[in-house]
RNA sequence: GCCCCCAUCGUCUAGUGGCCUAGGACGCUGGCCUUUCACGCCAGUAACACGGGUUCGAAUCCCGUUGGGGGUGCCA
């Protein structure tokens, strides 16, 4: 029997998924289902602080939504600590390893009194320690030789078995370190291949000098991805990056896009084809060729994958997945507020995410939407979303930007943009009898078709320029009497969806309140 | 300090000694389309970090320099 490729994807659960973890998932996932193999998930919770259910669906949940699927597991490194007990008993007996008592504080000042570098030097080696509480064992590294690790990607690197401090293996609590964890159960579980981050690029050695001494035989290939990175290109940090994937779940991103785009960093296809179907990607998909450098997380560059990615949906399928973004509970300012923050934390680096996003968000009115009204809501708002998914499809980068363009048609309120308001409709010619006009005929008119609608309005257009002989718009002052501002979608369609009765009735509202301001702009000029 | 990794347009990449006057994509700029905003289409911008080798020939191989990053925990 052949051994099977076996990948694993072995996070920490440390709260959420981090893009570059998903990014490793997604390799070690692809690299296995490109040649038949397998991918394990291995929860790595040696660390007692890291084991919490919900720290564990932080993880799971995400992976799911990616699409990135597993088969076997999720094992858990806490429900195997006697395994790791009797490897360390056994590298205790063979004398590959040793108990110290010194702790972190000791070890630093250790050093530090000695004109030593910092780290640990050996010095209980030959102390004849007794366990006890608060006792660690360490690895007894070689004082000479070199531990190669075969790498896919970066081929032999080689660490100086000298250079390699005696580690900790088991803590003081009892507990195992992840290098011993690692080596343990990537034998046991027969992992052929360990896909990581190039961060664990310095800690291998220690894997593969524990595996050594355990006699597990031939060790894993190996193959360190390249680091995502900032603009200053600085490792993703939870601190300063926007790095859990939930969020962009939040933000209106399509797992599709995403996963397309996480592909793509540190590997590319020959043909140079970037946004393909997943079963291309993963036909394709090839370990050797991953770039070593690594790569910048480019913002706008996801979103013109997610732009593309929400193009190619149907009406409906637009509308089912807008759907949350559209009747949340919530008032979609929380929406913002999301938005704003990710503005601060990360101001230097994208202003320019913010360039598509058209704002267009003062036709805003706080929804108290309560379930049953919800309901109703939602409907109409899938109806909505699905008439008009053409028109919003070109004109959104995420689902969060959905009800921007829609929201005036689902509210019983409107709210004029103050801006264009004072362009449109105080500076254009004949704004208030372009509306009346337009109201009145429209009030004699079936408004049955967008076609029809359409012609009413330019018709008025027309003919109010040939008699004044000047230039007289008609669109834009009724785009703004109907919506409350000046840009949005072609305009006939979402009108027959607004109705007739609640056209006219915008339109009455607008003439009034253009009336209201020359009447006072009069009296202030008298 | 020590160890390790990396280096093609601003960014993601194609490129594995001749097909390279270096291709694609994002971004940016200009144009076309358009009675809003977009989409779409067309065009333009822009790179092999530097210095030595090896070779008839180097973005591709070797060495060095510079620059960047990661690690240096009883986190993973």
């Amino acid at each position: 029997m052949t051994n099977p490729i076996r990948t694993r994807f072995a996070p920490a659960p440390t709260g959420f998924l981090h893009v570059g973890s998903a990014r490793t998932a997604l390799f070690n996932w692809l690299f296995a289902r490109n040649c038949g193999g397998e991918m394990w998930l291995r929860i790595e919770d040696t660390n007692a602080a890291l084991k919490a259910q919900a720290y564990v669906d932080a993880i799971i949940e995400p992976l799911r939504w990616l699409g990135i699927d597993w088969d076997s597991g999720p094992h858990f490194q806490s429900d195997r600590l006697q395994e790791y007990e009797a490897a360390i008993e056994r590298l205790i007996t063979s004398g590959h390893a040793y108990y110290c008592n010194l702790t972190a504080e000791e070890v630093k000042q250790k050093a530090e009194s000695s004109g030593l570098p910092p780290g640990y030097h050996g010095w209980s080696r030959n102390r004849s320690i007794e366990d006890g509480p608060g006792v660690v064992v360490r690895f007894r590294s070689p004082d000479s030789g070199t531990t190669t690790v075969n790498d896919l990607i970066r081929g032999q690197v080689h660490f100086k078995n000298e250079t390699l401090e005696d580690f900790v293996i088991r803590r003081g609590n009892g507990s195992p370190t992840f290098h011993l964890a690692n080596a343990v159960d990537d034998h046991d579980m027969g992992i052929s291949h360990v896909i990581r981050g190039e961060d664990l690029l310095n800690t291998t050695p220690r894997v593969l000098l524990i595996w050594e001494a355990l006699k597990y035989g031939k060790p894993a290939t190996y193959a360190h991805l390249p680091l995502l990175v900032n603009s200053k290109r600085q490792k993703l940090s939870k601190r300063r990056d926007d790095v859990a994937l939930n969020e962009y779940r939040e933000r209106g991103f399509l797992p599709e896009a995403l996963v397309n785009y996480l592909a793509l960093l540190g590997w590319g296809p020959t043909d140079g084809v970037e946004i393909r179907p997943l079963e291309e990607i993963i036909r394709l998909f090839d370990l050797t060729t991953v770039k070593p450098g690594s790569a910048f997380f480019d913002r706008n560059k996801l979103a013109h994958f997610n732009a593309t990615y929400i193009r190619s949906l149907n009406p409906e399928e637009l509308a089912e997945r807008a759907e949350p973004f559209l009747t949340s509970g919530k008032d979609r300012t929380t929406d913002d507020s999301g938005d704003s923050r990710q503005k601060n934390t990360t101001q230097n680096t994208d202003t320019q995410d913010r360039r598509r996003n058209t704002d267009y968000r003062n036709t805003r009115v706080a929804s108290n939407s309560t379930s049953p009204t919800c309901k109703v809501k939602s409907a109409a708002a899938g109806n909505v979303v699905t008439t008009l998914a053409a028109d919003i499809q070109q004109r959104v980068t995420t689902l969060s930007e959905v009800p921007n363009w829609v929201q005036w048609i689902l509210e019983d309120t409107i709210t004029y943009d103050g801006k264009a308001w004072q362009k449109v409709m105080l500076k254009g010619h004949l704004v208030v009898e372009v509306l009346t006009e337009v109201a009145t005929r429209i009030s004699e008119d079936s408004f049955t078709s967008p076609e029809r609608i359409e012609s009413i309005v330019m018709g008025v257009g027309d003919e109010l320029t040939k008699r004044s002989g000047v230039r007289v718009l008609s669109q834009a002052p009724v785009r703004v009497a109907v919506t409350g501002t000046n840009v949005g979608l072609p305009l006939w369609k979402p009108l027959e969806l607004l109705g007739k009765d609640k056209t006219l009735a915008r339109l009455s509202l607008a003439i009034e309140r253009l009336r209201n301001s020359n009447t006072s702009n009069k009296k202030s000029r008298e």
